[in-house]
DNA sequence: AAACATTTGTGCGTATGTATG
DNA sequence: TCATACATACGCACAAATGTT
């Protein structure tokens, strides 16, 4: 008999390249997102640990000591581990969806911020997502957005320079990528295809989102496209796995 | 001026638990699937990445000999090493989704399997999703897709019992949801809505898949109902995150 | 207050894995 | 292939903090 998809302690593997601490810290930080340990917001005690897992007392603690870093335990001598963090955020993607969007109801506060800009040429991927000759002069915008105090994602947007001149500040102004459209006369405009991929995280985005080497980031790479169907943004965002979920709602619809 | 995007070699983290020559096997899978490596198929000199990556040629070895044996690249001696598989699929999810279309055009052999099923109570979860009471009967069923001969993805999923008495042997006999649906007298059915995460692939994973420890799983959570908008079915589907990608296409519809 | 159980924190010695040259 | 340095994992022991009897 197969075992069931609400499982319980995987075995770990050795020689793997991956360390045991670091195979037990991700299960443990994915059996709390999942509530498996759902006693109290306790931590089951270290060597109770190490009995399940089959691993040194030593070993489960370099677990929780990664898990104390990132934020997701807390321990205290004597009393024992705790849980500090549970549950991920779901963001919405749909016809309508804006990256500015969706969170709203779930955070108490929510922030963006434009990291950095630049104007360059075009690569092939990018040219060919926006419909522009390649090495044609798009801007670059680099933005990051924070729920409750913490990086939530990380983007990296383009868009025509030649239709969209100074978007940028523009977008620094107004905080909003709505509002600066606006501006350029469009007044609405559709997320037209999303590509939902994922991967560990590189060097970058352990920096911008403060994740621990060998974090999972998700990585929806949209295009935007105005009321006439032509491109006029595309985005690649990286979601720190551990932390956001995406979700998709297809409206019934009435076709055939 | 903050990296670009589309950057280059990211730089390894020590002490991260994750051993150098697996951080730069990820790094070469994620470089291929992108097409960072596109001169004939052929990758550089392991003396060059070594001096790419700033390590020694001993560690690039470890992670070529890793993607060897993953089924990534292949070594000739005297020759090089050279790339075998290349690009992601992509997986659409949509109304209409069916998890037994969608990659048909892309690959050559395609099939499902039927690894196990089993009748049980639902649990909270299940419970919720499809409409029912807690510990009501509901049948399970273990699946698994191919593409080319290499696992794709692994799914579990849910139905109500009692309204689909002898599901599992249904999809057995036919091979394909919808047909088992048909003798049930479902004739249409949609997709709701689909929950995308990911995590580090569990040894369930790792050894359906055939991943290599501290590889990910993109894992969609999803709820079909039919014509009457009654839930049919909740599956949790694992996809490796190396291999597929997933489409969210959203037409441009004509509302406001 | 004192004794005890429970739980986290720390030190040390050893074997193996990882990375370099 | 060999030698070297460091990281990882183990086993045992004990200290420190907390809570209970």
């Amino acid at each position: 008999m197969k075992k069931m998809a609400d499982g319980g302690a995987s075995t770990l593997e050795r020689r793997s390249g991956v360390a045991i601490w670091r195979q037990i810290a991700d299960d443990i930080r994915h059996g709390i997102a999942r509530g498996t340990f759902d006693e109290g917001g306790r931590l089951p005690p270290e060597t109770a640990l190490a009995e399940r897992f089959g691993v040194n007392r030593h070993t489960v603690r370099s677990a929780i000591a990664a898990l104390v870093h990132e934020g997701v335990l807390r321990s205290e001598q004597g009393r024992g581990t705790f849980i500090e963090r549970r549950k991920r955020l779901s963001y919405p993607i749909g016809a309508r969806t804006r990256f500015s969007d969706g969170l709203r109801d779930q955070t108490s506060a929510r922030r963006g911020h434009l990291l950095d800009h630049a104007v360059e040429g075009a690569n092939p991927r990018v040219a060919a997502a926006l419909g522009l000759a390649e090495g044609a002069a798009v801007i670059r915008m680099e933005t990051m957005s924070e729920a409750d105090g913490r990086p939530v994602s990380r983007a990296t947007s383009w868009f025509d320079a030649a239709r969209f001149p100074g978007f940028a500040e523009a977008y620094a102004e107004t905080g909003s990528i709505t509002l600066a459209f606006k501006r350029f006369g469009v007044g609405d405009y559709f997320r037209k295809s999303t590509l939902v991929s994922a991967r560990h995280a590189d060097n970058a985005d352990l920096d911008d989102l403060h994740l621990a080497p060998g974090a999972i980031v998700l990585v929806a790479v949209a295009l935007n496209v105005d009321d006439a169907g032509t491109p006029v943004q595309f985005a690649e965002t990286r979601f720190a796995a551990d932390r956001v979920e995406l979700s998709v709602a297809t409206e019934a619809r009435n076709e055939r």
